[in-house]
DNA sequence: AATAGCTAATGGTCAGACCATCAGCAAATA
DNA sequence: TATTTGCTGATGGTCTGACCATTAGCTATT
């Protein structure tokens, strides 16, 4: 039939392009994007119940429900059973992506608690310039709190973190909150672990106490270097007690 | 029965706190992403057929495949038909979240900014006690690059980029790295929007090499005060020419 | 040796069902 | 009347089983 049917010709291949292959759950993603982007879906809006959407868009559920989890993982929707699925009221995906970096490295100890000791250190600067009355309020408040349970170990280590994590908010970025926070979360695991036993809790709650008063004095008189040295210090000085306890 | 049943007594709230409701979805992919982090799933494995993780995880198939769904956006894990799901070589994981450009408003950008501002400089600090002779010669070798691409705008960015980013590297802590990487590659990608044009980049660019110049002398010299100090400089100075461009 | 065709494996999709949770309302209670 | 309790429907979360489209790998044909 024909002369060379061994190779075929190259220009066919640069005259083709990969067919458009989307999935369903894609389009759908695509779809609803674009509703919230020109915001005819607007913050704290309710979206219709799954099963509706389904005939919406004349997909099955589970497609459905695979786009709406692409979304929610970004931070975009946001379900609560029993109460439908809304959209994210400030698109908080940055905080989502930041988070992820977290979840998907290797997290050394070390590592995480060198970024949290750098984080904390640097928020009490910030927010020494820039705490309002009610946020120099509300760490007074959780200092009182430590203090009020001094024996009572469990809740002590609660307004501890309670104060740590007012310290951030006041610093008035989401963004910093938001890596304490996880930071911590990721410690906090195994801060428990080894520090279930409260050998010395009566030595370190008292020097704790003194470390976050010397912390709130500096954040009160907007002494932007002194909030970042005492917070820096009082972190040293708490996980030297930690790691004597492991090593 | 009670004498008055009309105030629940505050304390109760106190002693309790919410229970740990964890959806089946996140719980895989809590485990999966904690096997990619401890390396037990290396880039480019391919994982076990859907119907088999099923039943390795004890869960339908439309959980798992959320699950799946969720590691997908984010460019961890690449589904392929026929062949199987697989675990994506590139820890870009935030090229997909970028894809979906959502309006960054300005107080994002500013909260966003000053994060980078301040894990730059942190970094510049750490990295002074730490970067071993290949980590100074590499960042020596992005500064020439710099210095050799003078008239090529685009690429002098790019070795600017990648000054920043091994100065990270030499703090020798992933976190940290990875943190700064997320955030630049977000603001860059606003900063391009914002910033097509170069029109002061002459001016712009004497002074950034002076500023980057006196970073790698303060490393060399393993002053680690000083590497903070002139990081911070740099970053504000650079960061008030694009403050200007958009105000 | 190269090609075409077959088969099994696999991700993608769909449909229907059941469960846990939540808001809202009505009945019972003080 | 005001508060609490219990019911009910709506809704997201999950499971199961099935079918489809695509792919790799093998086999038979040319």
């Amino acid at each position: 039939m024909r002369g060379a049917p061994k190779k075929v010709s190259p220009m066919v291949g640069q005259a083709m392009r990969p067919v458009h292959r989307t999935s369903v759950s894609d389009e759908i993603v695509a779809q609803l994007t674009d509703l919230i982007a020109r915001n005819v879906l607007k913050p704290g809006d309710r979206l219709p119940p799954e099963r509706e959407l389904c005939k919406s868009f004349g997909v099955g559920r589970s497609s459905l429900r695979e786009a709406l989890r692409s979304l929610a993982v970004m931070g975009v929707l946001d379900g609560r059973v029993g109460e439908g699925t809304f959209v994210c009221d400030n698109s908080q995906y940055l905080e989502k992506a930041l988070q992820w970096g977290f979840a998907l490295d290797g997290k050394k100890i070390q590592d995480l608690a060198e970024t949290r000791m750098m984080l904390e250190s640097q928020n009490a600067q910030l927010a020494a310039g820039r705490a309002t009355s009610e946020d120099l309020g509300a760490i007074t408040a959780a200092l009182e709190g430590m203090k009020r349970a001094l024996d009572i170990w469990e809740r002590f280590l609660e307004c501890d973190l309670q104060f740590h994590l007012l310290v951030a908010r006041a610093t008035h970025n989401s963004l910093l909150y938001n890596l304490l926070e996880t930071t911590r979360s990721h410690l906090q695991a195994w801060i428990e672990g080894s520090l279930s036993e409260p050998t010395l809790a009566g030595h370190r709650a008292e020097l704790s106490l003194d470390e976050h008063d010397r912390i709130l004095i500096a954040l009160k008189a907007r002494d932007a270097d002194g909030a970042r040295r005492a917070m820096g210090d009082h972190i040293r000085s708490s996980s030297e007690d930690l790691q004597g306890q492991v090593s």
